[in-house]
DNA sequence: CCTTTTCTGCAACTTGGTTGCAAACAAGGA
DNA sequence: TCCTTGTTTGCAACCAAGTTGCAGAAAAGG
């Protein structure tokens, strides 16, 4: 659970005003220990009609307040970036791993994405890690 | 370019009877060196109603003829499956790229998955690597 | 207190994907 | 060959998620 303060520093810090659906939504990000879906967050909050959660989301991309990941499928989760240097680059990438029976997505916080080479001429921005199959709660369940 | 007749039978090794659509779409996920997505798919076919295209994409789904792989941001993509045992695993899994510019996503053939350890509990089935930046192309012209 | 700008909810729209249905087609038996 | 049965196809309708326009509500700044 992280205080409303925190939520509406961190807004702050990268530049955005803090209203009090943008507090409501960052709040609802981070309390969730996973990325979220845009429609996970609408059903979560409720209180917030989508298109407001939807441009909270939208403004907070171009802040570098969130990015984006792929899901495991169709479409994509917001998480927050933890990259502490506030702005553009956030070295924040890992590993995710998405259930395929509980669909959701957890963050494999503690495994670094591999890098990788490139043929010539690419030049790379970013990386989506993800793995895909049971996580230990459904693997557990399932025998 | 690869004959009709091939597209034939890579249907039969996998269990789809070979209708004159499907090899139409076979044809064109073959000659197409890099993974297309189901509206490509019908811009590139155009003779085939969409739902026609979307039908058999589902069908070599189910049969293990194409694998998909999520894009670099919306919606998903579709690529020939390569592993020659013919059926349910795909040991074919490598790195795509997908370039912010041109959005194609292109197959780094060379480059396998480097694997991951995952936490205790995980049990993992599949895995999306994806690259996301320039390819060679549109960073040359970008200068 | 008034003016100007930003934010918000609602409803309408767009787009990509999916399904129902009836006509077209293919396969197999009499 | 003709008929019966099941499969495949195109069309149009449908659906849901994401996105936008607009006008009222709220905030900021004189």
């Amino acid at each position: 659970m992280i205080s409303q303060q925190i939520c509406e520093e961190m807004l702050q810090e990268h530049g955005v005003k803090p209203t009090a659906n943008r507090i409501v939504v960052v709040k609802a990000l981070a309390d969730a220990e996973r990325p979220l879906s845009l429609s996970e967050l609408e059903y979560k909050i409720m209180s917030i009609d989508k298109s407001g959660v939807f441009r909270a989301l939208t403004l907070f991309r171009e802040h570098h307040l969130v990015h984006v990941i792929e899901d495991g499928g169709d479409g994509v989760r917001y998480e927050l970036c933890h990259s502490h240097d506030g702005h553009e680059h956030d070295d924040d990438q890992h590993v995710h791993f998405y259930c395929e029976r509980c669909h959701r997505t957890f963050c494999i916080n503690e495994m670094p994405i591999p890098p990788i080479l490139l043929p010539e001429g690419y030049r790379l921005h970013s990386i989506n890690y993800m793995a895909k199959g049971l996580c230990p709660q459904c693997a557990a369940e399932r025998r």
